[in-house]
RNA sequence: GCCCGAUUAGCUCAGCGGUAGAGCGCCUGCCUUACAAGCAGGAUGUCGCUGGUUCGAAACCGGCAUCGGGCACCA
């Protein structure tokens, strides 16, 4: 016995063994196993085609709750099977900074001490957040290692360090070199409460009960108004002067144009926006205002005069068909801003409170405002009226609060080119890149990557990745501003020789150096690093191959493992994750050359370079992953997402210690079947306890004394020392078996192999309880208990291989107890491990369909009797004369030969066999063809009685069916011949039924 | 508004052209020396409704209903 299987099924002999399987210990003691030899740490040279996933590295934000250990289940599950199958399987994992929600605890921490992040300066900050990091990090990767994840803890990476800032700084170079990046002033999503710029997936529409308040803005009155002030709208009045005179129906009759309009009404849902209107709108074709546009408003409150543009965006049938514009603080009317040259005034700052610009009521937090701009028009009479609206507001995602759009200089990505390349490879004509699974979500991500918006990748945040910009602040008066220049550079060396070479004079860089020295250069060279970070998502978006060595495209393991085989990650993170990852690479790693020159050249002498990987060349092999499998959610028993912030969350731990983490496993991969769907979770919060999570457990525990049961009886013997069955020695039961598994060992490697998991952990289920454990075990009893040596050598051959080959299939699944019984029947050192055995490889000749269906009748006709018995008043211990009745000579060879077994398997005192049953026995039924039958007190018959009614009305409302089907001429000519023959065979079948019952019924009276 | 799922036994879900399955639960009986976390036997469904295609539909197509999700969004 290996020393590591304490607790494990010892062989028979050596005292108590325990009933029961406790999973704590043994699935401890493997997984510290497993490490310690360095299982799961592939060698990038050694041979074997390799097989690589990259972890959706989990948020070091606290722990992770049912999802995760759902993905991991799923994960697990397919890397250890791509082991079995002898492959070079990297697994690797990792935990991601997840910036703005750190960041978010962080300063609720620091804000609960009475500080801010800005007392204790940057340095404290990022003490805090890596003692954070270390904490959640550790928590999370412990629980990552009690689920018994097979990931290679060597190569464990967080995205914020070192090697992968690398990554993140050179990616960014790259992209900029390329024109991918760009900064500028735009209108983003701002969150006031973490103090930051957020990207659209960021933001969240939530509907909410507002109000629509109608505002009255008068004209100004035509002698004072400006014309000029009309200058800038010039453009927009051309389209509108006029409307188009082929188009009647745009000038409908009933709207004369009335002279005496001297005010617009517009409606708000935000009516402290108002403060920073640079105009009003109205449709081009609207014939009420046609002859107003270019006109001016006099803004109430403020007192600027707008002017009036028609702007085809505008709705006529909304509201009064007049749009106040307010470009600096709303989407739509930025772009309208921008067609008409309005100018773009900002009225709040970065923590939503109203900014100078609005005048009196600057300083007011921007809700408190919006009362007051209301109470203020009401006081001037212009407040028309005010509505209740129910509409979606952009709400933060992470901050919980309204997002404000707000016009701010920030670094983007340009994302149309990016998402142009994805969508080619999607529509590659040899097979879509990335190929998902289920096939439907290729649609989600195609629908996004279509009319894709550029991507806000700066984060007014602390605790990220430094953008690599450095703004040469010396041509700007020592500040940044939209218009400062900047270099993108590695490091700050670099910046300082690249700004030199743009914009140096002598002397900057001993300036730098010396600090103090003061040169009599006009104009030293000051450069200042952005003081922002990227967005998360940068560094996530580079995953697949920062963590592989990239951009050193000497790493071997980037040259073994990219592209990666599988993603596996749950549909909610496609937009952030998936297609982030697939256009990142796009731009990174579409060019791969091996014979491009500079940093990323691929040394020659290289093992990796000479190693015959995957064809670099293939075409588009630069998308991260061949498959995204998408996975459902984890709901909890009231149907609900589990997450954190609902507080329904489930600790996967606390499943563990009570059923053990490969019950956990199983029953989540088992619920999963039906690939993509969300799975619910049966969950009870009172006891802590799941019946699904139980009945893994117990499948568990039904394995363990399999095994048990297979060691007591197997002599001290291994399958290696039994060698393998003969063909000519096996019996029923074990032709049976063996046939079984050939064809399970097949289907289910084809069922692991194309994600169809739940599938895979049914089939074996199935195969391990009934077919190993039901039946063959309990028909191999006499054999294996008896003294015939050469007929238990032949049991105990086949037990032995079929629990082994069981034991390796399920490994994907349930890795910790399989790895221990597969030591125990094995015999195998502590130091060799099952998971890095090979696949089963059963003898093809052992399967035989006819063998089985042989044994289904002896298992039929034991039912048959069985159920008998239970209908007869006769004690289940009793032993009684039993007989089958068949005409066949088949069966009856079969009734012969298992004759010892078949009677003890149903309590016979004595098992006969005949064609036809004797009279005085009651008689059940097994088919048309056989019959079974107790020697019995002819008491508590009703019972039979009311059965053999019961089969009767089955048997002939079957037979009507079939008969009618078989009457429809066009059933006869146009369904398949064999479809056909079937049909008539069973109509047979139950004709043959419904008369054998009828003559029991007849005999009963 | 656009797109996508789901609707099958009391519950959770498979099945996706040949006439309905599993697990749990339920009923009955068993401490049968691997396992009561077990064994044996059993009951349980007009497969959401409605048209259509087909010899044949739970399955394929159209419509409807209910539930859920995603995207977009007019002040």
């Amino acid at each position: 016995m290996p020393e590591p299987a304490s607790s494990a099924p010892t062989p028979a002999g050596e005292g108590a063994l325990p009933k029961t399987y406790d999973p704590a210990g043994t699935e401890a003691r493997w997984q510290a196993a497993w490490e310690a030899a360095g299982a799961f740490h592939p060698d990038p040279s050694a041979a074997g085609e390799p097989f690589a996933v990259v972890i959706p590295p989990p948020n070091v934000t606290g722990s992770l709750h049912m999802g995760h250990a759902f993905n991991t289940a799923l994960i697990d599950t397919i890397v250890r099977f791509q082991r079995l199958q002898g492959k070079n399987v990297l697994c690797l994992p990792g935990t991601d900074h997840a910036s703005i929600a750190v960041q978010t605890i962080l300063e609720k921490q620091i804000k609960a001490e009475g500080a801010s992040k800005e007392d204790l300066g940057r340095d404290a900050f990022f003490e805090r957040a890596w003692a954070w990091k270390a904490h959640s990090g550790g928590t999370i990767v412990g629980q990552l290692r009690r689920l018994g994840y097979s990931v290679d803890w060597k190569r464990e990476r967080f995205t914020l360090d070192p090697g992968l800032n690398k990554s993140v700084v050179e990616a960014f170079l790259r992209l900029h070199e390329q024109g991918l990046i760009y900064r500028g002033e735009y209108l983003v999503n701002w969150c006031p409460a973490s103090g930051s710029a957020v990207s659209d997936l960021e933001v969240e529409m939530k509907e909410v009960e507002g109000s629509l308040w109608h505002l009255r803005y008068p004209l100004t009155p035509l002698e004072d108004g400006p014309t000029g002030a009309t200058g800038a709208t010039g453009t927009a009045g051309a389209p509108a002067a006029a409307p188009a005179p082929d188009h009647p129906n745009d000038h409908p009759i009933d709207h004369p144009v009335d002279h005496s309009i001297d005010h617009l009404v517009v409606a708000t849902t935000r009516p402290e926006t108002m403060l920073g209107d640079t105009g009003v709108a109205v449709n081009p074709s609207d014939p009420r205002y046609a002859h107003l546009v270019g006109r001016s408003i006099s803004l109430p409150l403020v007192g600027r005069q707008i002017p009036i543009v028609a702007d085809p965006h505008v709705d006529p049938a909304f509201g009064t068909g007049c749009v106040k514009v307010t470009p600096a603080h709303d989407a739509n009317d930025f772009a309208i801003g921008q067609r008409h040259g309005l100018p773009q005034i900002t009225v709040m700052a970065k923590d939503g409170s109203m900014n100078a610009a609005a005048g009196r009521f600057a300083g007011l937090d921007r809700f408190e405002a919006r009362q007051a701009v209301v109470a203020a028009m009401e006081a001037e009479g212009l407040l028309v009226k005010v509505e209740p609206h129910r509409h979606s507001v952009p709400y933060s995602d992470r901050g919980k609060v309204p997002v404000e759009p707000l016009l701010s200089t920030q670094w983007f990505v340009r994302t149309e080119p990016l998402a142009a390349r994805c969508r080619t490879a999607l529509d590659n004509p040899a097979g879509a890149e990335p190929r998902f699974v289920p096939e439907r979500w290729s649609k989600v991500y195609r629908d996004w990557l279509t009319d894709i918006r550029d991507w806000c990748i700066s984060r007014q945040l602390w605790w990220g990745h430094r953008i690599p910009a450095w703004f040469v602040v010396s041509e700007t008066g020592g500040v940044i501003t939209e218009a400062t220049p900047y270099v993108v550079a590695r490091d700050e060396a670099e910046a300082w020789a690249k700004a030199e070479a743009q914009f140096g004079t002598a002397g900057q860089a001993a300036g730098q150096a010396a600090g103090a020295v003061g040169l009599a250069a006009a104009q030293p060279l000051q450069l200042e690093q952005d003081p922002d970070v990227l967005d998360t998502w940068f560094s996530s978006g580079l995953w697949p191959f920062s963590t592989l060595g990239w951009p050193d495209s000497g790493a071997a393991d980037l040259a073994k493992w990219y592209p990666t085989n599988v993603l596996v990650t749950g549909f909610d993170i496609i937009f952030f994750w998936v297609a982030r990852m697939t256009m990142l690479a796009g731009a990174l790693l579409h060019e791969a050359d091996p014979n491009r020159t500079g940093p990323d050249h691929l040394d020659p002498a290289h093992p990796a370079a000479a190693a015959p990987e995957r064809p670099v060349g293939d075409r588009d092999s630069w998308i991260p992953f061949r498959d995204v499998y998408i996975h459902g959610l984890v709901r909890d028993e009231n149907n609900r997402k589990m997450s954190k912030s609902a507080g329904n969350g489930i600790d996967p731990l606390l499943l563990i210690e009570r059923y053990g983490a490969d019950a956990l496993r199983f029953a989540l991969v088992r619920e999963v079947a039906g690939a993509g769907q969300d799975i619910r979770l049966d969950y009870d919060r009172k006891t802590d306890t799941s019946a699904t999570v139980e009945a893994a457990r117990n499948f568990a525990n039904k394995l363990f004394n399999a095994t048990r049961f297979a060691l007591m009886n197997l002599g001290g013997e291994t399958p290696a020392s039994l060698g393998e069955p003969l063909l000519a020695e096996l019996e029923s039961e074990d032709r049976y078996i063996l046939s079984r598994l050939v064809r399970t060992s097949s289907q289910c490697a084809e069922l692991y192999g194309s994600y169809r998991l739940g599938e895979a952990a049914k089939l074996l289920y199935e195969f391990a309880w009934n077919d190993l454990c039901d039946h063959y075990i309990e028909w191999a009893k006499p054999r294996l208990f008896g003294d015939d040596p050469a007929a238990r050598t032949t049991a105990r051959r086949v037990l032995a291989r079929s629990l082994e080959a069981l034991l390796v299939m399920l490994h994907p699944l349930m890795p910790h107890l399989s790895e221990d019984l597969w030591h125990a029947v094995s015999g195998a050192e502590a130091t060799e491990f099952l998971a890095l055995q090979r696949w089963p490889q059963p003898d093809q000749q052992w399967l035989d369909p006819s063998h089985e269906s042989a044994f289904q009748f002896g298992i039929d006709a034991v039912r048959a009797i069985r159920n008998l018995r239970a209908l007869s008043a006769v004690k289940p211990s009793e032993k009684l004369p039993i007989g089958i009745h068949t005409p066949t000579a088949a069966r009856q060879a079969f009734v012969v030969a298992n004759q010892g077994k078949i009677a003890r398997l149903v309590g016979a005192s004595e098992l006969h066999w005949e064609a036809e049953p004797t009279a005085g026995q009651l008689l059940g039924i097994v088919d048309s063809d056989a019959q079974v039958g107790l020697t019995v007190p002819q008491q508590s018959l009703d019972a039979l009685r009311e059965r053999l009614q019961k089969d009767l009305v089955k048997s002939e409302k079957e037979i009507a069916g079939l008969a009618g089907r078989l009457a429809n001429p066009n059933f006869a000519g146009k369904a398949p011949a064999e479809v056909v023959a079937e049909c008539q065979a069973n109509l047979a079948e139950a004709q043959a039924q419904a008369e054998l019952l009828r003559g029991r019924l007849g005999e009963l009276g």
